[in-house]
DNA sequence: GATTTGTTTTAGCTTTCACTTAAATAAGCA
DNA sequence: TGCTTATTTAAGTGAAAGCTAAAACAAATC
C-alpha cells in the first residue's frame, strides 16, 4: 500500500492519493488550458495574439509585414491558432481577416494586462 | 516606401508601422511572458504548477508519485520551472521542496481561476 | 567509512517544432 | 480566359523538446 517509487520515511500515501484524486478532477481542464498556453507561448504567436488585441483584426500579409517575416510561416502559425480555437478567419474577397475568438479573450486579456503598453496609454502624447 | 513583403493594394504602410512600434515598445514583456507561458504550456510542468498552488510545497518525489512518472523526468522538468524562475527550491535535509515563486502568482493565479476547482469548492460535501 | 536515500546530471533516442522553398487554391481583374 | 494577388498546403531540414536508463552527488544512517 506505498507508493510505487518513492519509500522515503515521509511518504504519505493519503496525501499523494489526495493530489491524485485532487489533478484527476481538473484534469481536462488542465489539458485544454495547457493547450492553449502552448499555442500562447511561442514568441511569435503570442505577438500575433498580442497584434490581434490591439487592432481588432488583420490579414496574413500585414501581420507579416509587421513581424518581418514569411507569409508562408505566418500562415501556418495561424492555422495552429484557429486550429486551437484562439483565433477565428472572416474571408473578404481573396482576403482573410482574422480576430481574436471572443471565448478565449477572459483568459487572454489577465495576460496582455501585465504587459505595460495598453495603446491608450503609451501613445506619443 | 511600400511594405516589403506585401504588395496588396489596401496595404497601409502607416498602419504597418504602426503595430512594429506598437510592438517593440513591449517586446522584451512579451518575450518574458512568452517563456512564462511556454514553461506552463505543457501538461507536466503546468500539472506541476497547479499541484505546488494547491499543496504549497512538494519534493521531487512526490510529484512523480502522483504523476506517476519517471523521477528524473520530473526533476527535468523542474529545473526548467526553476531556470524560469517560477518555482523556488528549499533544501531541508537531503529532500528538496519546490513552491511557487510569489512574483509569478499574480500571473498564474487567474490561469488556475478558470479551472473549476478550487480545493474549497470541489471537496465532497 | 560504507551504504542507503533523495535528487540531479548526462547521454542517447524519438518526436515535435518552426522555418524555407516550391507548388497548389482561389478570388478578383484584364 | 488568362494573369495577378492573397493565402494555404506540402515536402524537406535543422534544432529543440521530452523521455528512458545509467551514472553522479550529497546528505543521512549504519
Amino acid at each position: 500500500m506505498k507508493s510505487p517509487s518513492c519509500i522515503r520515511v515521509f511518504a504519505d500515501t493519503r496525501h499523494i492519493e489526495h493530489c491524485q484524486q485532487l489533478l484527476t478532477a481538473v484534469a481536462p481542464d488542465l489539458r485544454a488550458l495547457a493547450a492553449l498556453l502552448n499555442l500562447a507561448g511561442n514568441e511569435v504567436r503570442l505577438k500575433i495574439l498580442f497584434l490581434l488585441h490591439e487592432e481588432q483584426k488583420l490579414c496574413v500579409c500585414d501581420i507579416a509585414d509587421v513581424l518581418n517575416m514569411n507569409v508562408s510561416a505566418v500562415s501556418q502559425h495561424l492555422r495552429k491558432l484557429k486550429d486551437g480555437g484562439v483565433v477565428g478567419a472572416d474571408k473578404v474577397g481573396q482576403t482573410i481577416f482574422y480576430y481574436l475568438q471572443p471565448a478565449h479573450l477572459p483568459l487572454l486579456k489577465p495576460l496582455f494586462a501585465t504587459i505595460a503598453a495598453s495603446p491608450l496609454t503609451k501613445l506619443p502624447q
